[in-house]
RNA sequence: GGGGAGAUGCCGGAGUAGUCAAACGGACCAGACUGUAAAUCUGGCGGCUUUUAGCCUACGAAGGUGCGAAUCCUUCUCUCCCCA
């Protein structure tokens, strides 16, 4: 179980590695779906597994509030209650201190959350969480954190540090009393747009020695730019031999960047939240096959992409099911997209391992275009 | 043949004298979406222009009454319902 690193493009500060799991091995870089409620959302685990993602994410905070510990336990864990066999990475709901904002209010000892679901009040804690990752049977755990918005006063970065480092710590203590020693924990690096709390957040946690690290508190509203100033000021401080995780991000240009940026895993609603309202990913750029362009287009949504999606349907025919409201719509572009954003994140790695990432990715971004014309 | 109801923008449908280029839906057009409260949300939707404003054309047709009409009156055309 863990981290190996097997490649560093010579090029750029990209790296190529393969991470160990209970549930298999993972080829980093990699792009993993985000299954909040348990699926991503419209595909099965079938057609996930098709895509060629090697790892998925999951959320612990909405797995606690629906359908519960019980029925989950009961299933004999979220791997065969989702059918998926691979690895599972599973959120701890830090995300949604910032997310749903309104509906909580975060404490030293834990975080107040009024359910969106049923406004039933629910005290989570690091330890409680933890202990709900292992229930799971996730096998990465990520810590309850303190997702913050942007902007924020240094001072409040301050303070939510002290929170997020004192949560890392209880979180790693409650790990190690889990009966199974078959996951792993990987800690969170806040610290907002400010450099020098990022790095003193980065030498806190990588103080508590985590399975790997991830840099949190990135795209919540800040310009792109940001992103990738923080990314790489960041991820340099972490350990070489550690899996470096981007947490949400992000678009084809963000990942590319972050990777030459020295990450190795990344998770994203963009693909399946985007297919579902009609956008899809190609390497030419974007299409929203909403549009009336696409009206009498018979071709693919991509011509060298080798999906079920592109084998077999047209973009006029996908047009045509969002017109009409059809479900298979959004299912055939969100399958399209999972597919692209494994494929790119694939041939990124084979591009390290020739030492040519840098190139690979320049002619990525010469090539993809916001809304392509079509 | 007799009686009744009605004709509003692409469609459905409010509005019965001024605050109406005209509610609200739908269709259509476009935009947003980065550890998912999202098959969601936002905007546009008569024409033109110097577009946080102005002008023109509009509520079946023609004519009329009003300072002013989608709204009132007259005639016409058409549609639907009931009775024979």
């Amino acid at each position: 179980m863990g981290f190996k690193l097997r490649h560093k493009d010579t090029g750029s500060k990209a790296r190529a590695g393969v991470l160990t799991t209970a549930h298999g091995e993972v080829r980093t870089p990699c792009f993993m779906p985000v299954g909040t409620q348990a699926t991503i959302k419209a595909l099965s685990s079938e057609e996930v597994r098709a895509s060629g993602a090697e790892l998925i994410m999951a959320n612990a905070y909405h797995l606690y509030l629906r359908p519960g510990g019980d029925v989950l336990e009961k299933s004999g864990g979220l791997h065969k209650f989702m059918a998926w066999d691979g690895p599972i990475m599973t959120d701890s709901g830090g995300y949604q201190i910032f997310s749903l904002a309104a509906l909580n209010k975060v404490k030293k000892e834990g975080v107040e959350f009024k359910s969106h679901i049923d406004g039933s009040k629910h005290f989570m804690t690091p330890e409680k969480i933890i202990e709900f990752q292992g229930l799971l049977g996730s096998d990465i755990m990520m810590p309850l954190d303190e997702c913050l918005h942007y902007p924020v006063a240094r001072s409040n970065v301050e303070e939510s540090l002290k929170i997020t480092f004192n949560w890392a710590k209880r979180s790693k203590e409650a790990a190690l009393l889990l009966r199974s020693k078959r996951s792993m924990l990987f800690g969170i690096v806040q610290g907002s747009t400010y450099l020098d709390l990022r790095k003193r957040a980065a030498e806190e946690i990588v103080g508590l020695d985590f399975d790997g690290y991830a840099l949190g508190g990135v795209a919540v509203g800040e310009p792109r730019e940001l992103i990738h100033e923080i990314t790489e000021y960041t991820a340099n401080l972490l350990p070489e031999n550690k899996a470096r995780y981007l947490m949400g991000v992000g678009t084809p240009h963000d990942m590319l960047d972050a990777i030459a940026e020295g990450v190795d895993l990344f998770d994203c609603v963009v693909p399946t939240r985007n297919g579902r309202n009609g956008q899809a990913f190609t390497r030419d750029g974007e299409l929203q096959l909403r549009n009336a362009p696409f009206k009498e287009d018979i071709s693919p949504i991509d011509k060298s992409c080798d999906c079920y999606t592109c084998r077999n349907h047209t973009r006029a025919y996908i047009r045509h099911l969002f017109n009409t409201n059809e479900i298979l719509g959004l299912r055939l572009v969100s399958l399209h997209n999972i597919y692209f954003y494994v494929t790119l994140i694939a041939a990124s790695r084979e591009a390290i391992e020739k030492n040519s990432f840098d190139k690979f990715r320049k002619k990525f971004k010469e090539k993809y275009k916001r809304r392509p014309k079509c």
